[in-house]
DNA sequence: AATTTATTGTTTCATGTTGAAACAATAGTA
DNA sequence: TACTATTGTTTCAACATGAAACAATAAATT
Protein backbone atom coordinates (compact mmCIF):
# COMPACT_ATOMS: atom_id res chain seq x y z
CA UNK A 1 0.00 0.00 0.00
CA UNK A 2 1.01 3.27 -0.43
CA UNK A 3 2.20 5.36 2.17
CA UNK A 4 0.58 8.24 3.74
CA UNK A 5 3.47 10.87 4.10
CA UNK A 6 2.74 14.94 4.37
CA UNK A 7 -0.46 14.47 2.85
CA UNK A 8 -3.52 14.18 4.87
CA UNK A 9 -5.53 11.08 4.68
CA UNK A 10 -8.98 10.05 5.46
CA UNK A 11 -8.35 7.88 9.07
CA UNK A 12 -8.84 4.38 9.47
CA UNK A 13 -10.04 4.23 5.56
CA UNK A 14 -8.11 2.33 3.28
CA UNK A 15 -8.77 0.87 -0.10
CA UNK A 16 -7.25 -2.51 -1.79
CA UNK A 17 -7.51 -3.27 -5.64
CA UNK A 18 -7.59 -6.53 -7.09
CA UNK A 19 -6.00 -5.91 -10.69
CA UNK A 20 -6.94 -7.91 -13.17
CA UNK A 21 -5.16 -9.36 -16.91
CA UNK A 22 -5.83 -11.53 -18.87
CA UNK A 23 -2.29 -13.31 -20.49
CA UNK A 24 -3.75 -15.06 -23.81
CA UNK A 25 -3.82 -18.03 -21.58
CA UNK A 26 -4.70 -17.25 -17.81
CA UNK A 27 -6.34 -15.12 -15.60
CA UNK A 28 -3.80 -13.00 -14.10
CA UNK A 29 -3.43 -9.94 -10.65
CA UNK A 30 -0.82 -7.75 -9.67
CA UNK A 31 0.56 -8.56 -6.60
CA UNK A 32 3.31 -6.84 -4.69
CA UNK A 33 6.07 -8.14 -2.54
CA UNK A 34 7.25 -6.40 0.51
CA UNK A 35 11.02 -7.34 0.62
CA UNK A 36 13.15 -7.99 3.61
CA UNK A 37 9.20 -9.43 5.26
CA UNK A 38 8.92 -11.76 1.86
CA UNK A 39 5.10 -10.98 2.14
CA UNK A 40 2.74 -10.62 -0.51
CA UNK A 41 -0.26 -8.41 -0.76
CA UNK A 42 -2.84 -6.57 -2.84
CA UNK A 43 -1.72 -3.10 -4.24
CA UNK A 44 -4.14 -0.35 -2.13
CA UNK A 45 -3.85 3.01 -0.96
CA UNK A 46 -5.36 5.97 1.62
CA UNK A 47 -8.32 8.33 0.32
CA UNK A 48 -7.06 12.43 0.91
CA UNK A 49 -9.35 14.02 3.06
CA UNK A 50 -11.21 16.10 0.10
CA UNK A 51 -10.70 13.32 -2.50
CA UNK A 52 -13.40 11.01 -4.09
CA UNK A 53 -13.25 7.38 -3.00
CA UNK A 54 -13.24 6.23 -6.43
CA UNK A 55 -10.67 9.36 -7.77
CA UNK A 56 -7.98 7.81 -5.12
CA UNK A 57 -8.62 4.08 -6.09
CA UNK A 58 -8.10 5.19 -10.23
CA UNK A 59 -4.99 7.37 -8.91
CA UNK A 60 -3.39 4.47 -7.35
CA UNK A 61 -3.69 2.41 -10.04
CA UNK A 62 -2.66 5.04 -12.52
CA UNK A 63 0.82 5.41 -10.49
CA UNK A 64 1.42 1.78 -10.79
CA UNK A 65 -0.10 0.81 -14.39
CA UNK A 66 0.37 3.61 -15.74
CA UNK A 67 -3.06 3.49 -17.66
CA UNK A 68 -5.45 6.36 -17.43
CA UNK A 69 -9.20 5.61 -17.71
CA UNK A 70 -9.38 2.16 -16.57
CA UNK A 71 -12.36 -0.43 -16.16
CA UNK A 72 -12.69 0.10 -12.05
CA UNK A 73 -15.61 -1.71 -10.27
CA UNK A 74 -16.33 -1.46 -6.68
CA UNK A 75 -16.90 -4.98 -4.99
CA UNK A 76 -17.52 -4.93 -1.16
CA UNK A 77 -16.23 -3.58 1.90
CA UNK A 78 -14.22 -5.18 4.14
CA UNK A 79 -14.89 -3.71 8.15
CA UNK A 80 -14.32 -6.86 10.27
CA UNK A 81 -12.02 -6.19 13.38
CA UNK A 82 -9.71 -9.65 12.85
CA UNK A 83 -8.72 -8.10 9.43
CA UNK A 84 -5.53 -5.81 10.09
CA UNK A 85 -2.21 -7.15 12.37
CA UNK A 86 -0.42 -4.10 13.86
CA UNK A 87 2.92 -6.06 14.09
CA UNK A 88 2.48 -6.75 10.44
CA UNK A 89 2.05 -3.13 9.31
CA UNK A 90 5.11 -2.27 12.07
CA UNK A 91 7.13 -4.61 10.14
CA UNK A 92 6.71 -3.16 6.86
CA UNK A 93 6.96 0.08 7.52
CA UNK A 94 10.50 -0.65 9.90
CA UNK A 95 11.98 -2.46 6.47
CA UNK A 96 11.31 -0.01 4.64
CA UNK A 97 12.91 2.65 7.41
CA UNK A 98 9.83 4.79 7.86
CA UNK A 99 9.47 6.37 10.38
CA UNK A 100 5.53 6.24 11.99
CA UNK A 101 4.76 7.85 15.30
CA UNK A 102 3.88 4.37 17.54
CA UNK A 103 0.43 5.55 17.87
CA UNK A 104 -0.57 6.12 14.54
CA UNK A 105 -3.93 4.80 13.36
CA UNK A 106 -1.84 2.68 10.63
CA UNK A 107 -1.74 0.54 13.96
CA UNK A 108 -5.14 0.55 14.81
CA UNK A 109 -8.27 -1.48 12.70
CA UNK A 110 -9.56 0.22 9.35
CA UNK A 111 -11.80 -0.47 7.27
CA UNK A 112 -11.00 -1.49 3.46
CA UNK A 113 -13.40 -0.48 0.14
CA UNK A 114 -12.42 -3.34 -2.38
CA UNK A 115 -12.13 -2.81 -6.00
CA UNK A 116 -11.33 -4.95 -9.22
CA UNK A 117 -9.81 -4.00 -12.20
CA UNK A 118 -9.64 -5.18 -15.72
CA UNK A 119 -6.71 -4.24 -17.98
CA UNK A 120 -5.02 -4.94 -20.85
CA UNK A 121 -1.89 -7.15 -19.76
CA UNK A 122 0.06 -5.96 -23.05
CA UNK A 123 -0.15 -2.35 -22.15
CA UNK A 124 0.76 -2.86 -18.47
CA UNK A 125 4.70 -1.98 -16.76
CA UNK A 126 4.07 -2.27 -13.40
CA UNK A 127 5.72 0.19 -10.76
CA UNK A 128 6.10 -0.28 -7.34
CA UNK A 129 5.28 1.97 -5.17
CA UNK A 130 7.24 3.53 -1.78
CA UNK A 131 6.37 1.06 0.39
CA UNK A 132 6.97 -2.22 -1.63
CA UNK A 133 9.75 -3.46 -3.71
CA UNK A 134 8.53 -5.19 -6.50
CA UNK A 135 5.09 -5.67 -8.15
CA UNK A 136 4.40 -8.84 -10.60
CA UNK A 137 1.19 -10.90 -12.40
CA UNK A 138 0.18 -14.05 -10.86
CA UNK A 139 -2.18 -16.74 -11.94
CA UNK A 140 -5.27 -16.26 -10.25
CA UNK A 141 -5.16 -20.03 -9.55
CA UNK A 142 -1.79 -19.95 -7.67
CA UNK A 143 -2.01 -16.69 -5.68
CA UNK A 144 0.14 -17.34 -2.70
CA UNK A 145 -0.72 -16.23 0.79
CA UNK A 146 -1.16 -13.01 1.22
CA UNK A 147 -1.13 -9.97 4.18
CA UNK A 148 -4.35 -9.32 6.09
CA UNK A 149 -7.91 -10.70 4.72
CA UNK A 150 -5.99 -10.40 1.23
CA UNK A 151 -6.76 -13.86 0.14
CA UNK A 152 -10.25 -13.70 1.37
CA UNK A 153 -10.17 -9.95 -0.77
CA UNK A 154 -9.61 -11.85 -4.01
CA UNK A 155 -12.15 -14.66 -3.43
CA UNK A 156 -14.86 -11.73 -2.98
CA UNK A 157 -13.53 -10.25 -6.44
CA UNK A 158 -13.52 -12.99 -8.48
CA UNK A 159 -16.79 -14.04 -7.42
CA UNK A 160 -18.16 -10.80 -8.04
CA UNK A 161 -16.49 -10.22 -11.63
CA UNK A 162 -18.15 -14.24 -12.68
CA UNK A 163 -21.68 -13.14 -11.60
CA UNK A 164 -21.47 -9.95 -13.62
CA UNK A 165 -19.37 -11.16 -16.11
CA UNK A 166 -22.52 -11.39 -18.95
CA UNK A 167 -24.43 -8.59 -17.75
CA UNK A 168 -21.88 -6.06 -17.89
CA UNK A 169 -19.72 -6.83 -21.44
CA UNK A 170 -16.19 -6.75 -18.91
CA UNK A 171 -13.77 -9.02 -21.26
CA UNK A 172 -13.87 -5.95 -23.54
CA UNK A 173 -11.57 -4.77 -20.71
CA UNK A 174 -9.39 -7.58 -20.72
CA UNK A 175 -8.81 -8.20 -24.69
CA UNK A 176 -7.06 -5.55 -27.31
CA UNK A 177 -9.07 -3.87 -29.77
CA UNK A 178 -9.55 -6.52 -31.78
CA UNK A 179 -9.91 -10.26 -30.87
CA UNK A 180 -10.98 -13.90 -32.55
CA UNK A 181 -13.31 -15.58 -31.20
CA UNK A 182 -11.58 -17.93 -29.44
CA UNK A 183 -9.79 -15.42 -27.62
CA UNK A 184 -13.05 -14.15 -26.10
CA UNK A 185 -13.74 -17.92 -25.36
CA UNK A 186 -10.78 -18.37 -23.12
CA UNK A 187 -11.20 -15.02 -21.13
CA UNK A 188 -14.61 -16.66 -20.28
CA UNK A 189 -13.10 -19.92 -19.29
CA UNK A 190 -10.11 -18.33 -17.70
CA UNK A 191 -12.78 -16.44 -15.38
CA UNK A 192 -15.49 -18.85 -15.30
CA UNK A 193 -12.99 -21.64 -14.18
CA UNK A 194 -14.52 -24.05 -16.45
CA UNK A 195 -14.59 -24.79 -20.34
CA UNK A 196 -17.37 -23.97 -22.73
CA UNK A 197 -19.12 -25.58 -25.59
CA UNK A 198 -17.24 -24.09 -29.26
CA UNK A 199 -20.32 -24.24 -31.08
CA UNK A 200 -22.74 -22.60 -28.27
CA UNK A 201 -20.38 -20.04 -27.22
CA UNK A 202 -20.24 -18.43 -30.73
CA UNK A 203 -23.81 -19.05 -30.93
CA UNK A 204 -24.70 -17.20 -27.56
CA UNK A 205 -21.83 -14.26 -28.44
CA UNK A 206 -22.84 -13.47 -31.94
CA UNK A 207 -26.76 -13.64 -30.74
CA UNK A 208 -26.18 -11.14 -28.13
CA UNK A 209 -25.58 -8.46 -31.16
CA UNK A 210 -22.32 -6.54 -29.77
CA UNK A 211 -19.87 -7.81 -31.87
CA UNK A 212 -18.92 -6.20 -35.17
CA UNK A 213 -16.98 -8.93 -37.87
CA UNK A 214 -14.00 -7.88 -39.10
CA UNK A 215 -11.54 -9.33 -41.39
CA UNK A 216 -9.88 -12.07 -40.86
CA UNK A 217 -6.56 -13.39 -39.24
CA UNK A 218 -3.76 -15.32 -40.95
CA UNK A 219 -1.81 -16.70 -38.38
CA UNK A 220 0.20 -19.29 -40.96
CA UNK A 221 -1.42 -22.43 -39.54
CA UNK A 222 -2.59 -25.39 -41.68
CA UNK A 223 -6.47 -24.62 -41.05
CA UNK A 224 -9.41 -22.35 -41.59
CA UNK A 225 -8.35 -18.61 -40.61
CA UNK A 226 -10.65 -16.94 -37.97
CA UNK A 227 -12.77 -13.74 -38.19
CA UNK A 228 -11.01 -11.03 -35.97
CA UNK A 229 -14.14 -8.95 -33.83
CA UNK A 230 -14.66 -6.33 -31.59
CA UNK A 231 -17.01 -5.19 -29.59
CA UNK A 232 -19.90 -2.68 -30.56
CA UNK A 233 -19.18 0.40 -28.58
CA UNK A 234 -23.09 1.91 -27.30
CA UNK A 235 -24.32 5.13 -26.05
CA UNK B 1 -28.59 8.89 12.08
CA UNK B 2 -27.11 8.19 16.15
CA UNK B 3 -25.11 10.69 17.22
CA UNK B 4 -21.64 9.84 18.52
CA UNK B 5 -21.52 11.28 22.37
CA UNK B 6 -18.85 10.28 24.27
CA UNK B 7 -17.78 7.27 22.67
CA UNK B 8 -15.20 6.97 20.04
CA UNK B 9 -16.33 6.63 16.46
CA UNK B 10 -14.28 5.73 13.63
CA UNK B 11 -13.91 9.36 11.75
CA UNK B 12 -15.70 9.92 8.62
CA UNK B 13 -17.29 6.56 8.77
CA UNK B 14 -20.72 5.99 8.30
CA UNK B 15 -23.19 3.96 7.45
CA UNK B 16 -26.56 4.00 6.09
CA UNK B 17 -29.29 1.72 6.11
CA UNK B 18 -32.49 0.95 3.82
CA UNK B 19 -34.67 -1.10 5.70
CA UNK B 20 -37.21 -3.15 3.50
CA UNK B 21 -40.67 -4.43 4.57
CA UNK B 22 -44.13 -5.73 3.01
CA UNK B 23 -47.40 -4.58 4.21
CA UNK B 24 -49.28 -7.48 2.46
CA UNK B 25 -49.66 -4.97 -0.81
CA UNK B 26 -46.11 -2.78 -0.84
CA UNK B 27 -42.82 -2.24 -0.12
CA UNK B 28 -41.51 0.13 2.27
CA UNK B 29 -38.83 1.45 3.85
CA UNK B 30 -38.27 3.00 7.25
CA UNK B 31 -37.19 6.31 7.50
CA UNK B 32 -36.42 9.09 10.01
CA UNK B 33 -38.29 12.60 10.09
CA UNK B 34 -36.07 15.61 11.83
CA UNK B 35 -38.67 17.84 13.14
CA UNK B 36 -38.16 21.47 13.12
CA UNK B 37 -36.05 20.91 9.87
CA UNK B 38 -39.08 19.34 8.22
CA UNK B 39 -36.05 16.68 6.43
CA UNK B 40 -36.47 12.85 5.79
CA UNK B 41 -33.40 10.24 5.98
CA UNK B 42 -32.55 6.85 6.01
CA UNK B 43 -31.49 5.45 9.37
CA UNK B 44 -27.58 5.06 9.98
CA UNK B 45 -24.87 5.70 12.29
CA UNK B 46 -21.20 5.60 12.97
CA UNK B 47 -19.21 2.32 13.76
CA UNK B 48 -17.24 2.65 17.42
CA UNK B 49 -13.31 2.38 17.18
CA UNK B 50 -13.36 -1.49 17.87
CA UNK B 51 -15.98 -2.29 16.16
CA UNK B 52 -17.06 -4.83 13.09
CA UNK B 53 -18.64 -2.64 10.77
CA UNK B 54 -21.52 -5.34 10.52
CA UNK B 55 -21.77 -5.21 14.21
CA UNK B 56 -22.15 -1.54 13.55
CA UNK B 57 -25.33 -1.94 11.68
CA UNK B 58 -27.20 -4.94 13.47
CA UNK B 59 -26.29 -2.45 16.60
CA UNK B 60 -28.47 0.08 15.15
CA UNK B 61 -31.37 -2.03 13.44
CA UNK B 62 -31.57 -3.72 17.04
CA UNK B 63 -32.24 -0.31 18.88
CA UNK B 64 -34.53 1.28 15.82
CA UNK B 65 -36.79 -2.27 15.09
CA UNK B 66 -36.28 -4.40 18.35
CA UNK B 67 -35.26 -7.31 16.32
CA UNK B 68 -32.62 -9.16 16.90
CA UNK B 69 -31.18 -11.57 13.97
CA UNK B 70 -31.95 -9.33 10.55
CA UNK B 71 -31.21 -10.24 7.30
CA UNK B 72 -28.80 -7.56 6.12
CA UNK B 73 -27.13 -7.23 3.23
CA UNK B 74 -24.59 -4.68 2.01
CA UNK B 75 -24.75 -3.23 -0.72
CA UNK B 76 -22.42 -0.14 -1.88
CA UNK B 77 -20.05 2.26 -0.37
CA UNK B 78 -20.44 6.10 -1.14
CA UNK B 79 -17.60 7.84 -1.33
CA UNK B 80 -17.98 10.84 -3.55
CA UNK B 81 -17.17 14.38 -1.97
CA UNK B 82 -20.70 16.01 -3.20
CA UNK B 83 -22.86 13.44 -0.91
CA UNK B 84 -22.75 15.48 2.24
CA UNK B 85 -23.48 19.47 3.21
CA UNK B 86 -22.36 20.75 6.24
CA UNK B 87 -24.67 22.95 6.70
CA UNK B 88 -27.51 20.48 7.02
CA UNK B 89 -25.92 18.37 9.36
CA UNK B 90 -25.24 21.76 11.37
CA UNK B 91 -29.22 22.34 11.44
CA UNK B 92 -30.27 19.06 12.73
CA UNK B 93 -28.01 19.43 15.29
CA UNK B 94 -29.09 22.88 16.08
CA UNK B 95 -32.53 21.61 16.19
CA UNK B 96 -31.56 19.08 18.56
CA UNK B 97 -29.12 21.39 20.81
CA UNK B 98 -26.92 19.63 20.30
CA UNK B 99 -23.85 21.09 21.15
CA UNK B 100 -21.12 19.77 18.78
CA UNK B 101 -17.43 21.59 18.87
CA UNK B 102 -17.04 23.85 15.37
CA UNK B 103 -14.19 21.88 13.39
CA UNK B 104 -15.53 18.32 14.09
CA UNK B 105 -15.07 15.68 11.49
CA UNK B 106 -19.25 15.48 11.57
CA UNK B 107 -18.91 18.23 9.59
CA UNK B 108 -16.62 16.85 7.02
CA UNK B 109 -16.82 14.76 4.29
CA UNK B 110 -17.56 10.90 5.02
CA UNK B 111 -17.56 7.64 3.53
CA UNK B 112 -20.76 5.84 4.14
CA UNK B 113 -21.45 2.43 3.63
CA UNK B 114 -24.73 1.12 2.50
CA UNK B 115 -26.35 -1.78 3.67
CA UNK B 116 -30.41 -3.27 2.96
CA UNK B 117 -32.48 -5.14 5.88
CA UNK B 118 -35.28 -7.43 4.94
CA UNK B 119 -37.70 -7.60 8.28
CA UNK B 120 -40.99 -8.78 8.73
CA UNK B 121 -43.15 -5.72 8.79
CA UNK B 122 -46.24 -6.88 11.23
CA UNK B 123 -42.70 -7.25 13.64
CA UNK B 124 -41.25 -3.74 14.58
CA UNK B 125 -42.34 -1.04 16.60
CA UNK B 126 -39.97 1.67 14.90
CA UNK B 127 -38.04 3.52 17.83
CA UNK B 128 -36.57 6.96 17.06
CA UNK B 129 -33.41 7.81 17.70
CA UNK B 130 -31.14 10.61 19.57
CA UNK B 131 -31.56 13.19 16.53
CA UNK B 132 -34.80 12.55 15.33
CA UNK B 133 -38.40 12.74 16.12
CA UNK B 134 -40.16 10.45 14.64
CA UNK B 135 -39.23 6.92 12.44
CA UNK B 136 -42.23 5.26 9.98
CA UNK B 137 -42.60 3.50 7.45
CA UNK B 138 -43.31 4.97 3.46
CA UNK B 139 -43.72 2.99 0.15
CA UNK B 140 -40.82 2.75 -1.70
CA UNK B 141 -42.74 4.26 -4.62
CA UNK B 142 -43.43 7.49 -3.22
CA UNK B 143 -40.65 8.23 -1.21
CA UNK B 144 -40.45 11.63 -0.18
CA UNK B 145 -36.81 13.57 -0.72
CA UNK B 146 -34.46 13.03 1.28
CA UNK B 147 -30.81 14.38 3.18
CA UNK B 148 -27.62 14.26 1.51
CA UNK B 149 -27.41 11.56 -1.44
CA UNK B 150 -30.22 9.03 0.42
CA UNK B 151 -32.33 9.07 -2.17
CA UNK B 152 -29.73 7.70 -4.63
CA UNK B 153 -29.01 5.27 -2.13
CA UNK B 154 -32.53 3.85 -1.64
CA UNK B 155 -31.98 3.31 -5.41
CA UNK B 156 -29.23 1.19 -5.36
CA UNK B 157 -30.62 -0.47 -2.73
CA UNK B 158 -33.48 -1.85 -4.79
CA UNK B 159 -31.72 -2.49 -7.58
CA UNK B 160 -29.28 -4.85 -5.84
CA UNK B 161 -32.64 -6.13 -3.96
CA UNK B 162 -33.88 -6.67 -7.44
CA UNK B 163 -30.78 -8.82 -8.93
CA UNK B 164 -30.54 -11.04 -6.00
CA UNK B 165 -34.10 -11.82 -5.01
CA UNK B 166 -33.64 -15.21 -6.77
CA UNK B 167 -30.37 -15.82 -6.02
CA UNK B 168 -31.14 -15.76 -2.56
CA UNK B 169 -34.62 -16.51 -1.57
CA UNK B 170 -34.51 -13.03 -0.13
CA UNK B 171 -38.63 -13.25 0.28
CA UNK B 172 -38.07 -15.32 3.14
CA UNK B 173 -37.20 -11.91 5.50
CA UNK B 174 -40.26 -10.42 4.11
CA UNK B 175 -42.96 -12.61 4.97
CA UNK B 176 -44.41 -14.48 8.33
CA UNK B 177 -43.40 -18.44 8.72
CA UNK B 178 -46.76 -19.10 6.68
CA UNK B 179 -47.60 -17.88 4.08
CA UNK B 180 -50.12 -18.33 0.43
CA UNK B 181 -48.63 -18.43 -2.87
CA UNK B 182 -50.69 -15.24 -3.67
CA UNK B 183 -48.73 -13.63 -0.90
CA UNK B 184 -45.16 -14.48 -2.05
CA UNK B 185 -46.26 -13.87 -5.89
CA UNK B 186 -46.86 -10.22 -3.87
CA UNK B 187 -43.70 -9.41 -2.49
CA UNK B 188 -42.03 -10.47 -6.38
CA UNK B 189 -44.51 -7.95 -7.65
CA UNK B 190 -43.68 -5.32 -5.44
CA UNK B 191 -39.72 -5.79 -5.33
CA UNK B 192 -39.58 -6.28 -8.91
CA UNK B 193 -42.55 -3.81 -9.61
CA UNK B 194 -44.21 -5.49 -12.14
CA UNK B 195 -47.55 -8.25 -12.25
CA UNK B 196 -46.36 -11.60 -12.61
CA UNK B 197 -48.21 -14.61 -14.10
CA UNK B 198 -50.05 -16.71 -11.66
CA UNK B 199 -49.67 -20.18 -13.23
CA UNK B 200 -45.93 -19.96 -14.28
CA UNK B 201 -45.00 -18.01 -11.03
CA UNK B 202 -46.31 -21.05 -9.28
CA UNK B 203 -44.65 -23.55 -11.16
CA UNK B 204 -41.39 -21.98 -10.57
CA UNK B 205 -41.98 -21.82 -7.10
CA UNK B 206 -42.67 -24.83 -6.53
CA UNK B 207 -40.27 -26.71 -8.83
CA UNK B 208 -37.65 -25.02 -7.17
CA UNK B 209 -38.01 -26.99 -4.23
CA UNK B 210 -38.10 -24.73 -1.43
CA UNK B 211 -41.80 -24.73 -0.17
CA UNK B 212 -43.22 -27.46 1.79
CA UNK B 213 -46.89 -27.12 1.56
CA UNK B 214 -49.06 -27.27 4.68
CA UNK B 215 -52.91 -27.25 5.52
CA UNK B 216 -55.52 -24.46 3.92
CA UNK B 217 -56.28 -21.41 4.83
CA UNK B 218 -59.97 -20.66 5.10
CA UNK B 219 -60.07 -17.18 5.21
CA UNK B 220 -64.26 -17.57 4.81
CA UNK B 221 -64.24 -16.23 0.95
CA UNK B 222 -66.51 -18.07 -1.46
CA UNK B 223 -63.87 -19.72 -3.26
CA UNK B 224 -61.43 -22.26 -3.18
CA UNK B 225 -59.15 -21.98 -0.28
CA UNK B 226 -55.38 -21.37 -0.70
CA UNK B 227 -52.64 -23.70 0.47
CA UNK B 228 -50.50 -21.95 2.98
CA UNK B 229 -46.72 -22.44 2.30
CA UNK B 230 -43.51 -22.18 4.10
CA UNK B 231 -39.95 -21.79 2.98
CA UNK B 232 -37.91 -25.77 3.76
CA UNK B 233 -34.98 -24.40 6.00
CA UNK B 234 -31.46 -25.40 4.63
CA UNK B 235 -28.16 -25.77 6.26
C1' DA C 1 -79.81 -29.54 -2.75
C1' DA C 2 -78.55 -27.31 -6.98
C1' DT C 3 -76.54 -23.12 -8.90
C1' DT C 4 -73.42 -19.39 -9.00
C1' DT C 5 -69.10 -16.83 -8.18
C1' DA C 6 -64.48 -15.94 -7.04
C1' DT C 7 -60.24 -17.78 -6.46
C1' DT C 8 -56.69 -21.30 -6.53
C1' DG C 9 -54.32 -25.40 -8.48
C1' DT C 10 -52.95 -27.81 -12.66
C1' DT C 11 -52.42 -28.90 -17.51
C1' DT C 12 -51.66 -27.92 -22.17
C1' DC C 13 -49.39 -26.22 -26.09
C1' DA C 14 -46.72 -23.15 -28.76
C1' DT C 15 -42.49 -20.80 -28.63
C1' DG C 16 -37.70 -20.04 -27.11
C1' DT C 17 -33.38 -21.40 -25.22
C1' DT C 18 -29.50 -24.63 -24.43
C1' DG C 19 -26.40 -28.57 -24.80
C1' DA C 20 -24.21 -31.94 -27.64
C1' DA C 21 -23.12 -33.57 -31.85
C1' DA C 22 -22.53 -33.51 -36.69
C1' DC C 23 -21.54 -31.13 -40.89
C1' DA C 24 -19.29 -27.66 -43.87
C1' DA C 25 -15.65 -24.56 -45.15
C1' DT C 26 -10.89 -23.40 -45.59
C1' DA C 27 -5.65 -22.35 -44.98
C1' DG C 28 -2.03 -24.39 -45.11
C1' DT C 29 1.04 -28.97 -45.62
C1' DA C 30 2.31 -33.35 -47.62
C1' DT D 1 -4.95 -33.64 -55.06
C1' DA D 2 -5.49 -35.45 -50.62
C1' DC D 3 -4.86 -34.54 -45.71
C1' DT D 4 -5.10 -32.07 -41.25
C1' DA D 5 -6.34 -28.82 -37.97
C1' DT D 6 -9.30 -25.36 -36.90
C1' DT D 7 -13.27 -22.39 -37.41
C1' DG D 8 -18.11 -21.40 -38.79
C1' DT D 9 -22.79 -23.23 -39.06
C1' DT D 10 -26.66 -26.37 -38.67
C1' DT D 11 -29.37 -29.82 -36.60
C1' DC D 12 -32.07 -32.01 -33.17
C1' DA D 13 -33.36 -33.38 -28.71
C1' DA D 14 -34.13 -31.76 -24.06
C1' DC D 15 -35.60 -28.34 -21.26
C1' DA D 16 -37.61 -23.81 -19.85
C1' DT D 17 -41.10 -20.11 -20.38
C1' DG D 18 -45.38 -17.44 -21.53
C1' DA D 19 -50.16 -17.48 -22.35
C1' DA D 20 -54.31 -19.65 -22.17
C1' DA D 21 -57.56 -23.04 -20.88
C1' DC D 22 -59.34 -26.32 -17.68
C1' DA D 23 -60.40 -28.30 -13.09
C1' DA D 24 -61.37 -28.01 -8.23
C1' DT D 25 -63.55 -25.95 -4.35
C1' DA D 26 -65.41 -22.73 -0.39
C1' DA D 27 -68.94 -20.14 0.49
C1' DA D 28 -73.18 -17.45 -0.89
C1' DT D 29 -77.54 -17.60 -3.37
C1' DT D 30 -81.53 -19.62 -5.11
Amino acid sequence: MSLPEAVQYLPHIAYDSVIFGFSGEKLKILLMEYHNTGWFALPGGFVKINEPLDEAVSRGLRERTGLESIYLEQFYTFGSLERVRPEAMRKILQAQHKVVPEKHWLFERFISVGYYALIDYTKVEPQPDALSDSIDWYDVDAVPQLLFDHNHIVEKALEHLRTHLDQKLLSVNLLPERFTMKELQQVYEAILGEKQNRANFQRKMLSLGILERHEKLYSGGSHKAPYLYSFIVQN
